[in-house]
DNA sequence: TCTGTCATAAACATAA
DNA sequence: ATTATGTTTATGACAG
């Protein structure tokens, strides 16, 4: 069936149900050894675009897998095809968009490739057709889709903005019907009345967006919704890996998505103080750093302040320096790698849960439900989260779904230093806190049709000073 | 159960 | 007197 879409490179949209697996497989080996599939895709540039929104539970057998050969042009996540991207002879033969600077770029990989070849090697035996690759696939599809629903509604904003304020749109795409959210948006609709057992509400279907992705005991529940606060889950020191590399390629997300970043303090001021030219900070410059880092950190103030000066003064890795403008704080790098390590085992909560595939998503939609939930915002039809964040969260959902794999892989084993913190994956605590709906309303709101529920109406203690007087 | 880590709250001191 | 900064203690949650 793909190889004759491909072949005619017609808008057909095929979609494939109740394929298991190793059907999927076969398959896909049909496909991928296909002359026609490859020429196909070669000159008409068309490419396989797997479309689905959700990671089914228990029933992988439900797999969905919409192939519109035109989608690629609609930024839809093409997928290539592994015998294409092998053959010597293309033009395109060394250039691979999992491939650049010498290292994979499959989501969470970054295993060293010396040259094309052996990436094409790496490709073939790491990110092969199997259970791992193909709920890999579906995070991405599902962080596509969720990016270009929020640009939709960004751009819609945009629009009704300048309506707003009477100016004239200078940028025509900037209108809400380009090509590109129209189909986006209407995907799952179009998918849905494709097929109609695909249906994002169907239970055992994996076309829903990106939330329901669990089935059974979902992260979403009516008692969770209150637990959307924090996930104080940390885990950047736990593992010994730097969180720099997270804060710097989610920087946009945590900038502005309210969502506590899984840092201890200890590391987080660390972090100010090291990116600081001198490597060392004064205490509102901490702050401001806070601030700016993290749009979290822009509303009880008096509160993680407080913590932040607790941390300070508590741990010994920081070292106040008097200086002749006042005091700096800056870190003892040996004091702080004192501390005691605690390193991951096999999480038996974790293992008994990534034995099926929606699960490896679990964590981060926690997250990002908290998120969405945050704001009230109902779960299946948008997304919430913030202009520039969802990139940053697709290689969060990524790397956490890389390392729930990494850990059926080597049985919760590995640890290995310099993976990104997101891979290390592990249990979502979340702690009910004190949410107000109407911090959401502040300039950095990632708003945009929050219904606020009275459930949320909690306390505001944490308005004690205005939120945004650091913000630059 | 014990212990260490962490977040949070709060009391208190000191200097500007 | 107020505020910012810094120290210390207490408590509870959590994980190993």
């Amino acid at each position: 069936v793909l190889s004759s879409v491909l072949a005619k490179n017609t808008s057909h949209t095929v979609t494939l149900q109740g394929m298991i697996p190793t059907e999927l497989q076969q398959l896909w080996k049909e496909v991928t050894s296909s002359h026609t599939a490859e020429e196909a895709a070669s000159n008409n540039h068309s490419s396989l675009d797997l479309s689905t929104t959700c990671v089914s539970s228990s029933a992988p057998s439900k797999t969905s897998l919409i192939i519109n050969p035109h989608a690629s042009t609609n930024g839809q996540l093409s997928v290539h095809t592994p015998k294409r991207e092998s053959l010597p002879h293309e033009e395109h033969s060394h250039s691979h968009p999992l491939y650049g600077h010498g290292v994979c770029k499959w989501p969470g990989c970054e295993a060293v490739c010396e040259d094309f070849q052996s990436f094409l090697k790496h490709l073939n035996s790491e990110h092969a057709l199997d259970d791992r690759s193909t709920a890999q696939c579906r995070v991405q599809m599902q962080v596509v889709q969720q990016l270009e629903l929020q640009l939709a509604k960004d751009k819609e904003r945009l629009q009704a903005m300048m309506t707003h304020l009477h100016v004239k749109s200078t940028e025509p795409k900037a209108t809400p019907q380009p090509l590109n959210l129209v189909s986006s948006v209407t995907l799952s609709k179009t998918a849905s009345e494709a097929s109609p057992q695909s249906l994002p509400h169907t239970p055992t279907t994996p076309t829903a967006p990106i939330t329901p992705v669990t089935q059974g005991p979902s992260v979403i529940t009516t008692t969770s919704m209150h637990n959307v606060g924090p996930i104080r889950r940390r885990y950047s020191d736990k593992y010994n890996v730097p969180i720099s590399s997270d804060i710097a390629q989610n920087q946009e997300f945590y900038k502005n998505a309210e969502v506590r970043p899984p840092f201890t303090y200890a590391s987080l001021i660390r972090q100010a103080i090291l990116e600081s030219p001198e490597k060392q900070l004064t205490l509102n410059e901490i702050y401001n750093w806070f601030t700016r880092m993290f749009a979290y950190f822009r509303r009880n103030a008096a509160t993680w302040k407080n913590a932040v000066r607790h941390n300070l003064s508590l741990h010994k890795c920081f070292v106040r320096v008097e200086n002749v403008k006042g005091a700096v704080w800056t870190v003892d790098e040996l004091e702080f790698q004192k501390r005691r390590p605690q390193k991951i085992s096999g999480n038996p909560s974790l293992i008994k849960n990534i034995q099926t595939s929606h699960t490896y998503c679990t964590p981060l939609n926690a997250a990002l439900q908290a998120s969405m939930a945050e704001n009230s915002i109902p779960l299946y039809t948008t997304a919430s989260m913030g202009n520039p964040t969802l990139g940053n969260l697709a290689s969060a959902m990524r790397e956490e779904l890389n390392g729930a794999m990494e850990h059926t892989n080597s049985n919760g084993s590995d640890s290995s230093p310099g993976r990104s913190p997101m891979q290390a994956m592990h249990p979502v605590h979340v702690k009910e806190e004190p949410l107000d709906p109407d911090e959401n309303e502040g300039p950095l709101s990632l708003v945009t049709t929050a219904n606020h529920s009275p459930d949320f109406d909690h306390d505001r203690d944490y308005e004690d000073e205005p939120v945004n007087e650091d913000i630059e």
